[in-house]
Formats: structure tokens, C-alpha cells, sequence
DNA sequence: TTGAAAGCGCTAACAT
DNA sequence: ATGTTAGCGCTTTCAA
């Protein structure tokens, strides 16, 4: 009695019956007399019987795993992307695979390549890679993108073009007339369509002969070392108010005006995008627009597995809720009526 | 031929000798002519060849991953931990599978249960398990511990009591005599060191002949929700100093302060542990003992690969580095001189 | 409703 | 140095 593992045979012999019945059982099959299949259960449950996956993947050439390949695990953003991928796969009885890529093109060109090789199904988060290469790997495997489309290739988004004309509005409404935009990376998609947003945003207000200048201060790497230049170009650029592409950013802002002197609000409003969870703890709180961010690791999961459901009794497939995922914006302390000047 | 995966068969057939032959001429195995292995190692790159690795695992009953059971993916301290595993475990040539616990120990058996069943090595970062369990764990897997010990098991573990000692030297050189301790849960494997770390430290300045007193604020969810329960209780009990379990609670704290209109540092002064990076940019930054969380996460690794190496030719098995990891205190704005009262 | 038996793709004896 | 063969634990026909 050296090896603790217990196998289906284990199973079968403690319940009295054949392999065969023990798998029917455990999968919910409807030819199982009630009364076998509670044997079968209550002996599965007092042996602590958990089915090998290897072998269940070896015969169904289906594997049991998700990988989610994110650009960075210490990304307060992503970690609650993984947080909700993580709980939604494993509720479904499948085991997440979580890949990061540290923001680099070619590291996730690498990872990509490994992850594909032992799992068919992936999420991947914010991309760097080019449109062609996505939609090889997606004819390759089943894959869901976060925060960027792709022409036949399901997603999940945030709402940014409307989280950004609820930050305009705010600000504008605030008397604000000349607002910077710290921008994040250049090949970022969200980052894209913010400034696409901003456009429409911005267009609409003058539309109705109001005056509002956007100062693009640059495109900056979304970790708090960008936002401390992007501190000291608001500062220089004369803007009252900053609008920037996270919170990530925002925080290297912040504190960086902190630093130079310029109180936030009374001197500089900000307002960031995703409302990671330390925003609200902030001194001030950051005003921010809030994303879902567990909520669209998540869907990204239902999505991935409304098509092809898994293997497994404990596989539950609830329906892929919204693809664009609805943004809110949370007005806190570091907004601002525009200073008198 | 509507199948496109190339099998160990199609590769034999190619390359005209037998499955064995190709196992072993892929595996790196000595045992076969060089000209043969050639040819089989062409064949498998003209064909395409990946190998299954659920009927890898299968047979050799050892799989291709790593698992990491995590308290909680959205506190940085652990995302870090996350983030230094995850690479590690990806340069070896094998994959991480990351759980998250929610903080829960019923939730924590659950993924235990599972992650055992799929993975054969695994890291469990501060798990809050029993003991027996534990034991009971470590007996039918390999595992490595981090921020907890037992005997018998490997682990990668903070040096907790030096850390505190190095936080109360701080304070009490600025003069502090009565300092509170927000501790995290009762459960803790940490908070149990760190609360010996501070009887010996205290002990050690009473020696001296010197006065302090320390005041236990009790335990708290090590969240930011329990840094204001803590906040309030430390304004209370009238201590000019609070040490907090981690930074999570003292962003909590801090914030609180911050609505009380206790001035930190200027009324109390305020020291964490983990150095999270946010720690570095809240206003005031916050004065913390660092631990390396990415090196423990990647130690974590080492040590479990050291003993059984992985399958596979691009397996690369470091040496393990040192199992008690130092931590240094990050003197920052939160902590000051006692004020005059 | 249940059982017997055939593999899934691979590795590791055991032969040769 | 290479081939043959026996499973690894499971799902899934096919029979009974």
C-alpha cells in the first residue's frame, strides 16, 4: 500500500461495479440506475478519487487546460484578469495555464509558440503581436482576445471610446479646457481607441461651440516610471487636467507632481483608466474609469468555451455574456474644478 | 488522412525504424547510432512532430508542470511571487499552472484536491492548511513551501524576525516608545514569526534598560479593509507608531489616518512589510521591510526542481538558491521623530 | 442498465 | 543498436 493514488479501478471495486460504469456515473451519464451512480459517488468521495488527467486527455485528444498569456503578472490590471480567468476555468473543472510576457513582442512570440504546444484553447490579453500572426494562431487553436479585435476571432473588450467621453465630460464639466492625454504604448490597441474616443468626445463638444484644446503629451510604457515623464510634459505643456491611458501611468504621475509641488486637485486634475484596486486608497483617490477587469477574464473563459465545451462531469458552460464590457466612471478626489487663473 | 497530427508512428514510418527508436533518439538516449538518430530527428521536424504530452505523463506518471497555490492573485505580493514562479518554471521547459485561494483554507483543500490530481510538484505560497494536511500532502507529491515551515519539507521562507527587528530598530532610534502591532490572520505562518521576531526585539531594548511598549491591535484579513478597523484602533490605544503585518493592511491604515486627520507622519508614523511596488509611490511612500517576492517565487522553483529533475531536453535544472531569503527595510516619508507631546 | 475490451500516444522493460 | 511488447488510467464502442 506505498502508492496513494487511487484510480478508477480502485473506485469500481470499492462500489461493486466495472470500470465502465464508475466513468459512465462520475460523467452524469443518464444510463446509470440512480441508485449505482450513488454508490459509485459516495465510494469516489470516500477514496478522495480525483480521474488522471493525462488519461482523460490521452482518450479524448482534448486537453484540460486554458493558458492566458498576459504582458505582465505584477500589473494590478492583469492580475485581476488572471484572478477572474483563473476562478471561471477551474469552476469548469479545467486548469488555467498562466503565461506573462514582461511587455515584450518577441518573449510573447515565444511563449505563444510553447503555450500552443500543450494547450488548444487561449485567452490572450492585450497582444503585441501583429494581426496575421494572431490569426494564424487562432486557425491553429481556439483562442479569445482581451482587449483588442480581430476581424472573425472572438473578444472581449472594455467600452473605452465611452470611458473616455465620461472622463472628457467630467473634466469639461469641471470647466477644463486644456487637457493633456498621457497615451500608452504605440502599438497598444486600447490605447487606440482612447484617442479614437477622444476625437469623437472632443468633437462633439465643439460641435456645440465649446472651446477644449487635448494636448497629447506622448506615448508612454504603461508602468509608473512613464508617468513621471509624463508628470513633468503636463506641467510644462500648461494643461489644468491629465487624462491618462491607466492607472498604472497615473500613479508615477501623481506622484511626480507630488514631487514637483503641484497639488492634485487644486493645480492638476487626473483622471486614469481601470480602477485598479489600490485606486480608491490613493491620497487623493484617483478618478478613474473603472474596467471590469475580473469580470472580462471571465467572459473571456464562457467565451472560449461556449463553442467547444469540455470534457467532465464537473464542466459547467454558462453562456458568454456581452463581448464589449460596459466602463463606468468613479469620480473621486483627484478631480477638480479647473483652477482660477 | 483527415487528421493532422503527426503521432511517434508517423515519424517511425518516415524515418523507417521503429517507435522505440524514435522515443529514444529524441529523448537524447545514448543508446542509438548517430546516423539513425539524425534521421529520425529529421524526420520528425520535416513531419512536424510534437509529442503528447498527456501520454507522456501518462506513462512516466511525472507531468510537465509546476502548480502555484496563492492566497490571493490581486495582493501585488503575491502576484510577484506569481510573476518570478511563472518564469522560472518557463525557462526550465515546463508550464505553470497558478490557483488562487481566495484566502480561504476550505477553497484552498478544493484546489489542493485538484492541482494534485494534475500536477505532481507544486509551491504553496503561505497555505493555510494544517500541518497533518501538509504532511499528508508532501508525502504523495513533491512540494516547496514559501512563507512557511515544517519539518521535513522544503521551503523558501522571508527572514521575518530580522525584519522586524530592523522595523522596531527604526522606530525606536526616532524615539518611538509606544508602537502598535496590526497583525494579519491568527493562521499566519508569518505573522507568528514576525510576532516572535518583535518579543525578541523588545526584549533586546528592555535589556538596556530602555522603555517601550508594545500594543497588540490584534489580527486583521490581511486586506486593505482590515488596515482601517486597524487605523482606529491604533488611534485609540494612543501609540505614536504602528507596525503592520503587510502592506496590503497599511494602505488601508494609511487611508484611514487620512480621513481621522492623523498627519503620518507627522502624529504616527506607519511601517509595512512586503514592499510591494506600489509602496514606493503613495504620498506619503511608505516606509517597508522588503521582501524579494519574485526571487522567492523563483527559489521556490529551484528547490523543487533540484531533487527530481523534469523530463525533457530543455529541461535546465538550477542549483537552489539559499531557503531563507534576507529582507531589508526601505526607510521612506512614512515613518518620522516621535512627536513632542 | 451494466460489463468486457479496445485503444488513445507514449516510455521502458525485455528481447534480440 | 534496435525492435517487440506491455501497460499508464481513462472513455467509449459493442455485447449481454
Amino acid at each position: 500500500m506505498a502508492e496513494g493514488v487511487v484510480t478508477i479501478h480502485d473506485v469500481a471495486r470499492e462500489a461493486g461495479v466495472s470500470i465502465a460504469t464508475v466513468s459512465r456515473a462520475l460523467a452524469g451519464s443518464t444510463t446509470v440506475a440512480a441508485a449505482t451512480a450513488d454508490r459509485v459517488r459516495r465510494a469516489a468521495a470516500a477514496l478522495g478519487y480525483e480521474p488522471n488527467r493525462a488519461a482523460r486527455a490521452l482518450v479524448t485528444g482534448r486537453g484540460q487546460s486554458v493558458g492566458l498569456v498576459i504582458p505582465d503578472l505584477e500589473n494590478p490590471f492583469y492580475s485581476s484578469v488572471a484572478k477572474g480567468m483563473q476562478n471561471r476555468v477551474r469552476a469548469a473543472g479545467l486548469t488555467a495555464i498562466i503565461a506573462d510576457t514582461d511587455e515584450d513582442v518577441d518573449r510573447e512570440r515565444e511563449v505563444l509558440g510553447q503555450l500552443a504546444a500543450d494547450v488548444d484553447r487561449m485567452i490572450l490579453a492585450s497582444p503585441r503581436a501583429a494581426d496575421a500572426d494572431l490569426l494564424a494562431l487562432a486557425a491553429r487553436s481556439r483562442i479569445v482576445l482581451i482587449n483588442r479585435s480581430l476581424p472573425g476571432v472572438p473578444a472581449v473588450t472594455a467600452d473605452n471610446a465611452d470611458g473616455i467621453r465620461q472622463a472628457v465630460g467630467h473634466l469639461l464639466a469641471l470647466g477644463h479646457t486644456r487637457i493633456g492625454y498621457a497615451g500608452g504604448p504605440a502599438t497598444s490597441w486600447s490605447d487606440a481607441e482612447r484617442r479614437a474616443g477622444l476625437t469623437v468626445a472632443v468633437d462633439a463638444w465643439r460641435a456645440q461651440d465649446r472651446d477644449v484644446t487635448i494636448v497629447d503629451l506622448g506615448a508612454f510604457r504603461p508602468g509608473p516610471a512613464g508617468g513621471v515623464a509624463a508628470a513633468d510634459l503636463a506641467i510644462a505643456e500648461g494643461v489644468t487636467a491629465v487624462l491618462v491611458f491607466n492607472d498604472q501611468l497615473a500613479l508615477g504621475l501623481l506622484g511626480r507632481l507630488g514631487e514637483r509641488g503641484v497639488g492634485v486637485p487644486e493645480a492638476m486634475s487626473v483622471v486614469g483608466f481601470d480602477d485598479v484596486p489600490v485606486a480608491r486608497l490613493l491620497a487623493p483617490a484617483l478618478t478613474t474609469v473603472a474596467v471590469p477587469a475580473q469580470r472580462m477574464g471571465a467572459a473571456a473563459v464562457d467565451l472560449l468555451l461556449a463553442e467547444v465545451p469540455p470534457e467532465g462531469a464537473a464542466a459547467r458552460v454558462p453562456e458568454p455574456g456581452p463581448r464589449v464590457v460596459p466602463v463606468e466612471l468613479q469620480v473621486r478626489r483627484s478631480t477638480a474644478q479647473v483652477p482660477r487663473g
